[in-house]
RNA sequence: CGGAGUGUAGCUCAGCCUGGUAGAGCGCUACGUUCGGGACGUAGAAGUCGCUGGUCCGAAUCCAGUCACUCCGACCA
């Protein structure tokens, strides 16, 4: 175990040890916010090639929208102000002055600037100057940005203060062309967590209490943890006329009338790293999927003279440059050789914690045997996961190995999700007593102590301070609504709709 | 914003009660032996003891203040 702490002995610490013994990020000196660094921010770089790929596909560009926005933008639609005001990060001056030695903000401005929690509000505006007839729309647009939310408890990549992310903006001539757009980027998410990331969601609707601020529907991808709680890894909002009634955006249609438009917006953020931590990663650290490494293969030199240094490395470059052309999810494999001065067994475990999916150490004896000697991330420790191949064998195989393993961590991870969704819970005693135990470690392909709950609610309003007191959350109103049997199981009212209930970051 | 705790070498921490030259392990540097599941020897570098003030001949240690961080709550669209 290269872990201090097992996901069994205490999940949290584990969380924050793999974190941390990975490289992937630290703690700024900046409170609540992180220094990404090159293993955890070249994960946040293939997401968004990957991601950025499908975002166009589907017809949108890129823009660039500034970070401060003017506070009177927020002040224009009564539910986004209230449901963010408590987190903004706010600019009110714009300078510094020394005084008694010590620097203080001076030249107050006239209007306060927030520093972007969200960017609803200042693109709606940039629409409005953008919109005049039917013709100029939809507009489909998307950033790559950071964005800063006041939170009280951080944790890494989970919930940072400043966190990096993309957000899509839409605006649509009508209701269901804009309402189509938003669960149509939902299933891009959907689609990019379970390929991409090998993390299988659940797709659906939130509750009324739970939408974004000032949204009509907020759709959502729901993931379930090695610990049975559930992480929100991404939203999609379908906003109504809400934001164009705020921000005049207006246009007209074929008939010559003058009609508000229709907008959505839906984002994922660097917490999709967290995802695939709490996804993948064991007791040895972490376990990237193939398609999202940011080095899919490691090369180690195993040298036991000096002298024979040349020869590896030569024999190493040269395999190398065999994988040349070769490709795995349509991509140029990603291949470091790690030549750094160091003991081997310290640089070959390095790369374990780190969860490079494959290591190969290469040394004097399988230049004898024109071999080399495979480590499978995923199997360390089992006998499958070591093997001794030929180069020739390797460089045709290795393509679709990467591949392979890829789609053997999603199994695994959907065989969790699928096992730990209880839906023999039909009455509100049963369910209190079900999560009246907290949340431990789930052991690959078992069913564990506490995760989620698909079952019936009678979505009155009361329920949710039932839930709160619980510390329970509805996350999702599945799109799959094939139905459990029972009352609410908060109420024991008669109940229709069946919700997922769970635990959540 | 409430409750608790912690600030000593890059990291993890001991020393504090009972004041008297700043410590250990890991890591780092050099040399040598090593290297395919976490090696070892020898030598070495490295700290205004969070900060400010007080008591004292003398403060990492006692007192007061202050700042920061961590954990638990409240918050988390």
């Amino acid at each position: 175990m290269a872990m201090r702490t097992t996901r069994k002995q205490n999940y949290p610490e584990w969380y924050q040890n793999v974190v941390s013994e990975a490289d992937m990020a630290e703690n700024a000196s900046s409170p609540g916010c992180m220094v990404m660094k090159a293993w955890g921010y070249g994960l946040w770089e293939r997401i968004q090639r990957v991601l950025d790929e499908k975002i166009k596909e589907t017809g949108h560009e890129n823009y660039y929208f500034p970070m401060f926005i003017p506070l009177s933008f927020f002040q224009k639609e009564a539910d986004h102000v209230e449901g963010f005001a408590k987190e903004m990060a706010v600019v009110t001056h714009s300078r510094l002055v020394t005084e008694d030695g010590k620097l203080k903000p001076a030249s107050p401005l006239e209007e306060p600037l927030i520093v972007r929690p969200t960017s609803e509000t200042i693109i709606a505006d940039s629409f409005a100057k953008w919109v005049k007839s039917y013709r100029d729309l939809p507009i489909l647009l998307n950033q790559w940005a950071n964005v800063v939310r006041w939170e009280m408890r951080p944790r890494l990549f989970l919930r940072t203060r400043e966190f990096l992310w993309q957000e899509g903006h839409t605006v649509h001539a009508t209701y269901k062309e804009a309402e189509d757009e938003t669960v149509k980027m939902l299933g891009v998410y959907r689609d990019f967590a379970e390929n991409a990331l090998a993390m299988p969601v659940i797709i659906g609707r939130k509750p009324e209490y739970d939408k974004f601020p000032g949204a009509v529907d907020t759709y959502c991808i729901e993931a379930m943890m090695q610990d049975g709680k559930a992480l929100q890894a991404g939203t999609s909002h379908f906003l109504g006329q809400n934001f164009a009634k705020s921000a005049n955006i207006k246009f007209v249609n074929q008939n010559n009338e003058q009609e508000f438009a229709y907008t959505t917006s839906w984002g994922v953020s660097t917490r999709l790293i967290g995802g695939a931590i709490m996804s993948h990663a064991d007791d040895d650290g972490m376990v990237m999927p193939p398609h999202v490494a940011p080095y899919q293969i490691v090369f180690v030199p195993v040298i036991k003279k000096a002298d024979d240094t040349p020869r590896i490395m030569e024999y190493i470059e040269n395999i190398k440059a065999q994988l040349k052309d070769k490709t795995a999810f349509g991509e140029k494999l990603r291949i470091k050789i790690d030549n750094r001065d160091k003991p081997s067994v310290d640089k070959v475990w390095e790369w374990i914690r780190k969860g490079a999916p494959m290591v190969c150490e290469i040394g004097a004896r399988d230049i004898e045997n024109n071999g080399l000697m495979v480590k499978e991330r995923i199997f360390l420790g089992q006998p499958e996961g070591k093997k001794i191949m030929k180069v020739d064998e390797f460089i045709d195989s290795v393509g679709e190995r990467l591949v392979a393993l890829q789609q053997i961590m999603l199994e695994k991870a959907t065989e969790r999700l699928h096992n730990n969704i209880r839906t023999d819970i039909t009455t509100p005693e049963a369910f209190a007593a079900y999560f009246a135990n907290s949340n431990e470690w789930i052991e690959d392909g078992k069913q564990g102590k506490v995760a989620f709950v698909r079952g019936k609610w009678c979505g009155d309003s009361e329920t949710e301070e039932i839930l709160k007191s619980m510390k329970i959350t509805i996350r999702c109103i599945p799109f799959d609504q094939s139905g459990t049997t029972g009352k609410c199981l908060l109420t024991g009212k008669d109940a229709t709709m069946d919700v997922i209930y769970a635990r959540s970051y």
